[in-house]
DNA sequence: TGTACATCAGTGAACGCGCGTTCACTGATGTAC
DNA sequence: TGTACATCAGTGAACGCGCGTTCACTGATGTAC
């Protein structure tokens, strides 16, 4: 009935059995940490472990889909969650409902962190398809400050330490170097304490995260997302997205 | 000739190979990422593989030994560290010195380190031993945070900040009460703000390590020390480890 | 100092298991005439 | 609409490998008398 030619009943079969691979695969790696079976995932589909060559070239290629779902997913759900802030200008309010949106993603699929935010896994190297996706929620996070930053936001944070040099002054040249290239890649036009603030703070982002998940907490915190609320308040004050100008 | 009780040549031997087998087996760890296998490690050693069972009950009794270990020698490190630091009263270089011990055991040694704070290894379950040397190296870091606090620093960094609820205004109430036990287990006797600020700087340095460890930032910076030290500069200012009060 | 016995490190074979991948095959789905 | 052929999903057996662990054993080191 549909005027569109549609697909094939095989075509429409080898697409649902794609997805339903990379599924249990999914529910493997949670229950086994990072050890990826080809027989296992066959198993519990009640397949033959061969079969699943028709679907996927090898055990590696499985590995690497699995990853660039993880990372699409996660940086899908970091572009709606800025996309849904309608408050343009409200830079504070954007980094946090990013933030938010990221530990959601992490929390509910905590294997999928784990596969591309966790230890190098043992003989698997990843492919170079995995680079693009994996930039997906930095970049999101990346235009939040420089929007800020053209904004007139983010400049003369920090300035009142005194004693030992601080840390925008007086960068190291290698360091300063290294910064322009990034602000260069990610094309915030930031100046290099707002970039170098910018990465601190996504390193404390994806560490609390690792911390948390990784179980390197336990029975630390008992109220995780309080916490982790705090420090992306703490990051907001820190990469001076709330002030009008200084 | 030696007057004390001189050990046995077997249990001279028997320390010597029990070394020996840790050595090899973290060997292992830095080529095959975090699978360990007794077997190759006993080949490695021109045994066969059923020897190990003399000095090891179990592979999982082994990675424990690892563990620990490597708890101990990134404690030690930090410790050391922080013992050398000859002006006390000088916070921030002894935030500096103790982070770039920890940075250099951590380079020194990466499958050590992603051996502790890596993802879960699949199928092992850290016994408690693990988790008095675990806190060897965060006790060194509060205590430099706790006698800066004495001393009248680490308050009213911050306050600046508008707009946003301060993070150290109005915390949440399980997290006020998470920061209270986290306070008195540290033996710190520091503040919330200040407890809390402690707790991301934390997070951030072992989130910077990871980052650089487990290859998120290949070829992001060239220079991973200079942007390490930016990093530990900006925590201590954040810390409010210099200024002499506020 | 010398002998008899106990301790223990290391051997080699085996058990039972799981793994990724290959290959020739059957039988169902799709396509061209 | 019906038949002939091509495509492809899934099977089942096999290859060759590695793993942790157990067990009866040999032979060297250590100890008690």
């Amino acid at each position: 009935m549909p005027e569109t030619k549609a697909p094939t009943l095989r075509a429409r079969v080898r697409a649902e059995m794609t997805a339903e691979i990379k599924r249990v695969a999914l529910e493997h790696l949670a229950v086994d940490g990072s050890a990826l079976s080809l027989r296992a995932v066959a198993r519990d589909m009640g397949m033959v472990s061969s079969a699943l060559y028709r679907y996927f070239p090898s055990r590696d290629e499985l590995l690497t889909a699995l990853i660039i779902d993880a990372y699409d997913g996660l940086g899908l759900a970091a572009e709606e969650a800025d996309a849904a802030s309608a408050a343009r200008e409200d830079f504070a309010g954007r980094w946090l409902a990013v933030g938010h949106a990221i530990r959601a993603w992490a929390v509910a699929k905590p294997h999928e962190y784990a596969l591309i935010y966790g230890s190098p896994i043992p003989g698997y190297a990843a492919p170079v398809d995995t680079v693009g996706p994996a930039n997906r929620p930095v970049v999101v996070l990346a235009r939040i400050v420089a929007e800020a930053a053209a904004a007139g936001r983010c400049s003369a944070v920090d300035a009142s330490a005194g004693g030992l040099p601080s840390p925008a002054d007086s960068l190291a040249p290698a360091l300063a170097a290294d910064l322009t290239q990034i602000s260069d890649f990610l094309a915030t036009g930031t100046d290099h304490p707002t970039t170098a603030r910018f990465l601190a703070a996504l390193t404390q982002l994806f560490g609390a995260l690792s911390f948390e998940l990784f179980g390197r907490l336990n029975n630390v915190f008992s109220d995780y997302a309080a916490w982790y609320d705090w420090q992306l308040r703490s990051m907001a004050s820190y990469l001076g997205l709330l002030e009008e100008s200084a």
